[in-house]
DNA sequence: CGAAAAGTATACCGATCTGTTTAGTTTGTC
DNA sequence: GACAAACTAAACAGATCGGTATACTTTTCG
């Protein structure tokens, strides 16, 4: 993998995510990148490529960190299913958080582009995967079920973080998340 | 208020919601509503005041046909907070769904653009303010904090069917406040 | 009626967009 | 040390962007 390539991705990350993809210009990723166009156009054939390409790696990165954070919190799947919130708090505060960059790009795409479409719910997908098997190792009645209430208030103090600008959507989350869970684990002990 | 002003405001709501804010260009919300450049440059300054006055109109009609859809299903203030999820589901069956216009508008102008910003939170705080207004009607130790884990149910609920395309999302939702509402009214009785 | 307001179509402006081309330079490798 | 691959800067294309100007027509209303 090219070092160069490797910049253009990097810095389409940070300009997509602060200025949108319309919004952010080949140009602007070229220039900042310190990268040719001409080298730009010989790693992606077209913006889209590079947009698809800025996502899946950024899905890597996101979710890598993300199961890390998490992991590290506590080795009770309990634990770590109330971490998902502080993981998003710590997320929330950084003042460089521009909400979920897959919602921001559907909501860019939504009429079209099923390419990106399909990257963005890959992505989402798979971090209800890893909800829900968190929520395996637990004991609780309806496995399936919590994990898509859980993945839900992560989703809703996403957006409530960035639209109102306000970081505390993830310790709300958290209350919300400790009730589904006693809940679920009570009708199941 | 002028009939060409208004068919402006109408078709750009319908393009920016469709194909997003960047994605629109003043040409084809002219063409659109079959109105000259000249006469919308007549009636608002800028892109930018479009937007604000297409996302302000959308805001009212919205928040109309939230409320009174909500308040038509009962007279009950509980089943009303339930109510808010039949709602969505009504609304992310339209095949017309694009996910929630100011959602998508913070996730385009999230590094700029304070007025957008503002709109956008105006208007989730009114629906926040009317979900609490709700809470208030009913018999429960903490409101707030009740109300405020229904609006990120709610939000989780948009972007969930909005991503996934999947306009369960809501039913999920549903299942989440009854539990959320439950343990709230539990708690105060 | 007559004038002001609001409308039309269309050409134009400079800037920016994605993408290509030209011509020349660096870099790594056998 | 030569050759191919990767790179550079910069000009160029054609389209589209937001916004303005020109010249004319329709509508509204005292």
């Amino acid at each position: 993998m090219s070092r160069k390539r490797q910049d253009l991705i990097d810095t389409a990350i940070d300009l997509f995510r602060a200025n949108g993809f319309h919004g952010t210009g080949i140009d602007k990723i070229a220039d900042e990148a310190h990268v040719s166009k001409k080298t730009m156009y010989h790693h992606f054939r077209s913006k889209e490529e590079l947009i698809l390409a800025s996502l899946r790696h950024y899905d890597g990165l996101f979710r890598n960190s993300f199961m890390k954070s998490v992991n590290d919190i506590s080795s009770s799947p309990e634990d770590r299913l109330i971490g998902i919130f502080d993981f998003a708090h710590q997320w929330f505060i950084d003042n460089r958080f521009y909400g979920c960059m897959f919602i921001n790009a559907i909501g860019e795409y939504s009429n079209q582009d099923t390419a990106i479409r399909s990257v963005c719910q890959d992505f989402k997908q798979q971090v209800a995967d890893y909800i829900l098997e968190l929520v395996n190792s637990t004991d609780v009645a309806d496995p399936e079920e919590l994990a898509d209430l859980l993945a839900l208030l992560f989703e809703g103090s996403i957006v409530t973080a960035q639209v109102m600008g306000n970081p505390d959507s993830a310790e709300t989350a958290k209350k919300a998340a400790r009730i589904l869970i006693d809940n679920a684990a009570r009708k199941s002990g």
